[in-house]
DNA sequence: TTAGTTTGCCCGTCGACCATACAAACCCGC
DNA sequence: GCGGGTTTGTATGGTCGACGGGCAAACTAA
C-alpha cells in the first residue's frame, strides 16, 4: 500500500504557468476550433484581446500559429480581422513495429501526412535489435524528408503491439513478436540522439488516431476495439487517452467472456475475449485456411468477401462475434460510461455485418442505455491508424504544451546529423 | 456525435487561478501530510516562506487551518516552529436512503465523525416524497446538533442506491426503491434552502469512504465492490472517484458474466454478476430462507456464522462467488489498470472466505499481473461506509477549493432557520 | 554570554492579466 | 467624396500574487 497521500496533488502555481496555461488554451482554441481572428479567440476564452495579441504572438514565434491575411467573409463591418490558423512547419514522427510489417509516417499540427512508408517484414523470427535497426533506418528518411520540407521535428512515438510501460518506454511483453522486457525508447534514443522518444501500445495509438482525424473525432469518450490476431483496446475518457496507474489500461483482449473454463490465451488465462473474437479464430470458425506466411489483411479481405456473396457460416459466426464482443463492451461501458464505441483493425472492415449484433447487445446490456446511447461506428483510418496515431501523440503533448516546442527543437536538431 | 471539440479544454487562468491553486495545495498537503510547520509546507511545496505565510493566514481565516502551538520535538536547534494542522470546526453532512434505513452523520475536516444516526425504515413501500421528509428531519437534527457544537456546515450530501446524475442531482433508477428521474437534490434543497446538496451513487460514496478512512487510504487507483441485494462498484483513479461521461460510471454489478443467456436481472438484461454473486443469490445457494421483513444485515451474519463453523455447503459457494467475482473483478483491473480491490457490503464480512479466490483470479487473468500486483482487501467501515462517504465528498470539496467555503458558510447559514 | 540555526514576516521587484484608450481599416449612407 | 459607426489590434497604466533578500525573534549548544 504505497502512501502517496503525502505528495501534494498539485503542484505550486506561478504566472508562468498562468502564461503556459493560456499560451496551451489559445493554441487548442484555434486547433479545436478552426481559423479565428484574435478578437474571437479573446472573446470566446474571455481573456483580453491584449492578452490574446501577446500570447498569439509568442506561439507565432514559436511557429505553433500563423496569420493567413484577412478574414474576407461579406457583409462584415469594421477593421478586417488576421485570421490566425495552426502553422504547419511543425511535425512529428510516428513509427510502428508490427508482427508484419514496419511503418512511419510525419505528419504535421494541421493532421495532414507530409510522408507516409510501410515495409512488409515478418518481425515473429527476428530479435528486437535487428528489427529496431530497420525501424530506426526508416525514421531517418523520415527524418531527411523532414528536412527537405524544412520541416520542425518536434519528437517521435514508437507503436507497439504489446504491453508498455509508457513513461520508460520499456515493452514488457509483446506476444506475438516474441520481445520481453526490452527498452525500445532507450535503444532508439541512443540511435537518433536528442530525439525525444514516447513508446506506447498500438491499440491506444489508433484509438489516438480516431480521435485525432477518425471516426471519433467529435466523441471525447469512447472505446476503440482494434481486431487483429489479438484484441486490443485504447480508451478515451473526457478527451484524453486512459492509460492507468502504469499505462497498462484499456487491455480490452483480455476481458473475460467465458467464465466456465474456455480456451486457453497466449496470455495463459482462459477464457479471454480474443479467444473468442480473434481474427485467427473468426477465420477457422469459416473455414479460412491460415498458411503462416500470408499477412493477415488477405484473411479479412477474403471474410469480407464471403459475407458480402451471403456465406452463412460467415454470417452466422460475425452473429455471434458481434453479440460476444458487444456484451464485452457493454461491460466496459457499464464501468466506464462511454458515448461512442470504434470497431477498428479487423473489425472495421467487418463492421457491416457486426454493428447490428453489437448494438443490440450494448442496448440491452448497458444499465444507463435509455439516458445515454452509445454509438457504434467502423473505423476509417485502416492499418495505419497506429502509426498516425504515434504521430498525433506527439502533436498532442506540443498542443497541451506548447511552451516545450523550443527545448523540443534544441533537441531533435542535434539528431539530424 | 457532439462536437466538443470546440469548447477549449482548459479555461483561462488568471491570478487568482494561481492564489487559489496554491491555496488548495497547502491545505492539501498538510491533510495529506499531518501537522507541519510553516516552514515546512515551504520546502515541500517549492513556494517561498513568505507565500506560505500569506496563504495559511488566509486559510486560518477561513478556519480550514489552525495554529496547534510549537514543535515540541526534543534536540531541535533554532527557533521553534508553529505546528499547523487541519482545523475541525468545519463539517459536512452525509445524508443516505437505503432499502431498510436511512442514515445521517456530521463529519469534520479531520475526520472525526461528530454526530450519527441511523433509522431502520422499511423504503421499499414508500414513495419518494415522505422518506425524503423522514431524511430532512434527521438532516435537521444533524444541523441543530452542528449548531450545539459551534460547528460551521458547509454543505451536504445524499447517497442513493440507483443510477444518478451527479450533476442534476437526479436519481434516473433506483429499481430496489421503486424509484424512476426523481430529483433528489432539488427535493431537499427546497426543505432546506441554502445548503449546498449533492446527489450520489451509494457505492461511489462508499468508495470514497475506503478511500478516505478504510482499507484504500493508500491507493490512488482501486475499485471498491459492494455488495448487497444488488452489486454496486466504486472506482478510483489518480486519487479521484471515477465518474465518467454523465456520472453512470462503475456500474460494476451489470458487467455481464454469464454470455450464455444467464438469470434475468433487475435491470432488464441477463447474465449480470449481481445476477450470480449478489447476497439474495448467495443466500439461497447456501439454503438460507429470506423473509420478506428481515433485514440483509442479519442474513450475512447467518452466512459467516455457518462458514466459521465449517459448512460445507457455504463454503463452496463462496469459493465459486469468489472466483466469478474475481474474475469480474479481472476484467475491471486489465481496463482500468488498478493497484487493489476492497471488498465491502456483505463481501466485507465474508471477505475471509473470498480474498483467496479472488487473488487467484486476478493472478492468472490480470494480463499486468506479473508487474503490478493487484491487492484484495475487505472493507472494515461496516454498513455506514456510504452516509459516511457522503459527508467525505464535500469535504473534499472543501480541500480542492478552499476559497469556497465563504460562499458555502453564507448560504448555509440560511438553512439552520 | 555568545555564536549558530531556524522561523516567520516585511519590502522591493517582476511578470502576467485587466481595463481603458487609441489608431487603423473597413462599411454604409448621404 | 466624406463623415459616422463598427470592429480589430496595439499601447499604457493598474493590480495582484509570487519571488528574493533581508531582518528580528527565539531557541540550542558551547
Amino acid at each position: 500500500m504505497t502512501s502517496d497521500r503525502l505528495r501534494p496533488a498539485t503542484i505550486r502555481a506561478d504566472q508562468t504557468t498562468v502564461r503556459r496555461t493560456n499560451l496551451g488554451g489559445v493554441l487548442r482554441h484555434i486547433a479545436g476550433g478552426g481559423p479565428c481572428s484574435r478578437a474571437r479567440v479573446a472573446a470566446e476564452t474571455g481573456l483580453t484581446r491584449g492578452t490574446v495579441s501577446s500570447l498569439v504572438a509568442e506561439l507565432i514565434d514559436l511557429s505553433l500559429l500563423r496569420e493567413t491575411g484577412e478574414d474576407e467573409s461579406p457583409g462584415r463591418v469594421g477593421r478586417p480581422a488576421q485570421t490566425l490558423e495552426l502553422a504547419d512547419r511543425t511535425v512529428a514522427v510516428g513509427l510502428e513495429v508490427n508482427v508484419d510489417y514496419l511503418a512511419v509516417s510525419l505528419e504535421d499540427l494541421t493532421g495532414k501526412v507530409r510522408y507516409e512508408r510501410q515495409v512488409f517484414v515478418d518481425n515473429r523470427r527476428s530479435a528486437p535489435g535487428p528489427v529496431l535497426d530497420r525501424l530506426v533506418r526508416m525514421a531517418r528518411q523520415a527524418l531527411d524528408e523532414a528536412e527537405r520540407q524544412e520541416l520542425l521535428v518536434v519528437g517521435a512515438a514508437v507503436a507497439v503491439p504489446g504491453l508498455v510501460e509508457s513513461d520508460s518506454g520499456v515493452v514488457l511483453r509483446a506476444p506475438n513478436l516474441g520481445w520481453t522486457q526490452f527498452a525500445v525508447a532507450g535503444e532508439i534514443g541512443v540511435r537518433l540522439p536528442g530525439l525525444p522518444i514516447r513508446v506506447e501500445n498500438e491499440a491506444n495509438l489508433a484509438a489516438l488516431a480516431e480521435h485525432w482525424q477518425g471516426s471519433a473525432k467529435g466523441s471525447r469518450n469512447f472505446i476503440f476495439v482494434f481486431g487483429e490476431i489479438g484484441v486490443g483496446g485504447g480508451i478515451f475518457v473526457e478527451g484524453e487517452l486512459y492509460r492507468g496507474a502504469h499505462g497498462f489500461g484499456g487491455e480490452f483482449g483480455h476481458v473475460t467472456v467465458d467464465f466456465e473454463g474456455g480456451a486457453l490465451c497466449a496470455c495463459g488465462s482462459h477464457g479471454c475475449l480474443e479467444t473468442v473474437v480473434g481474427q485467427e479464430v473468426i477465420a477457422k470458425a469459416c473455414g479460412i485456411e491460415l498458411d503462416s506466411g500470408g499477412r493477415m489483411q488477405s484473411v479479412t479481405a477474403e471474410l469480407v468477401r464471403r459475407a458480402e456473396v451471403g456465406d452463412v457460416l460467415v454470417h452466422r459466426t460475425l452473429d455471434a462475434v458481434g453479440s460476444t464482443l458487444g456484451a464485452a463492451l457493454a461491460s466496459a461501458v457499464n464501468l466506464f460510461d462511454l458515448e461512442a464505441v470504434v470497431l477498428g483493425g479487423c473489425f472495421g472492415p467487418l463492421a457491416p455485418w457486426l454493428t447490428e449484433s453489437v448494438r443490440t447487445a450494448l442496448r440491452t446490456r448497458v444499465l444507463s442505455a435509455e439516458w445515454s446511447t452509445c454509438e457504434v461506428y467502423a473505423s476509417e483510418l485502416g492499418e495505419l491508424a497506429a502509426v498516425r496515431g504515434a504521430a498525433a501523440l506527439i502533436l498532442r503533448d506540443v498542443l497541451s504544451a506548447p511552451w516545450s516546442v523550443g527545448e523540443r527543437r534544441l533537441a531533435t536538431s542535434e539528431a539530424a546529423s
